[in-house]
DNA sequence: CAGCATCCTGCGTGATACTG
DNA sequence: CAGTATCACGCAGGATGCTG
C-alpha cells in the first residue's frame, strides 16, 4: 500500500501536523534554528541545554530527526562537502513560517505549564 | 509546598507541551470539546470523523488519552453514576485557554499540510 | 566532524474479550 | 454505556562502535 500517494493530503490538520514534529526534538530543532544556519554539532549540543541530568543524543536519533524535518519540508540540509565534514541546517520558508506557531505553545506553556513566569521572551 | 507542584517546572516549555499532548488523539479531543461537554461515547466517534479508512478506536487507548488529559488539568471527568453509565468530559479553564493554540496549529496545517486545500473547514 | 550500522528495550497503539 | 483486562507488535529512542 502507500503508492502514488506517499504524501497524503490529511484532511486532520492537527494529525498531520502531530506526524511532523513527532519525536522529541523536532519543535526544539526548529525553534534553535530561527536565529540562522547550525551545524549538526551546535544543534547537537543546543539539545543538551537545560537538560543536566540527560546524556548526549545519540546520533541515530538526531540524525533521523533531522532527516524528518527536511523530509517535511520544515529544514534544508548544506553539505559542504569539506574535509573534516561540515554540514549545514537552516529553515526554508516553510519552516520560518512555522516558528510563529511554536512561539504560541511556548507563550502558553510558559504561563500553564512553568508557572507565572512572565520575564521570558526567547 | 516546595515540591507539592505536582506538575513539574519545566525549563523547557516545548517539551512539556510534547508530554502534555503525546499521544494521537489528545489535540483532536481537546478541540472536539471546545463546543461544550461530550460523552465518553461521543468522543469516540468524534474521532472517527474524516478517517473513513481506520477503523474504531481502541477503549484501552481512548481511556488513557482522557485519563492522562484529565491528569494534566486539561478536561474534567463528570461521571453522573448512573444506570446505563453517562459519563460527560469538558474542558477546564486551562483547556479552554489552549484551544486558540490549537487553532493556530490548524490554521498553519491548514496552509501547509493540506496544500492549497481550501475546503477546510472544521 | 557528521554521521551510519547494529543491537536492545520500553511503551504507544491496536485487537479482542469481558464487566458493572 | 463506559470502560477494564490481556495479548501482541511496531517503532521511537538510547548505547556503542566504526568511518570518510
Amino acid at each position: 500500500m502507500g503508492r502514488a500517494t506517499s504524501k497524503r493530503m490529511h484532511r486532520c490538520p492537527v494529525a498531520a501536523f502531530q506526524k511532523m514534529i513527532a519525536g522529541k526534538y523536532k519543535l526544539r530543532i526548529l525553534w534553535d534554528l530561527q536565529d540562522g544556519q547550525r551545524r549538526y554539532g551546535e544543534i547537537r549540543s543546543g539539545l543538551l541545554r537545560g537538560t543536566e541530568g540527560t546524556r548526549e543524543i545519540a546520533p541515530r536519533v538526531l540524525s533521523r530527526e533531522l532527516k524528518a524535518l527536511a523530509a517535511s519540508g520544515l529544514v534544508i540540509r548544506k553539505d559542504y562537502a569539506v574535509m573534516p565534514p561540515k554540514v549545514e541546517y537552516r529553515l526554508t520558508p516553510m519552516g520560518k513560517s512555522f516558528i510563529p506557531v511554536i512561539g504560541e505553545i511556548r507563550k502558553w506553556g510558559a504561563r500553564y505549564l512553568a508557572g507565572e513566569n512572565l520575564s521570558l521572551a526567547s
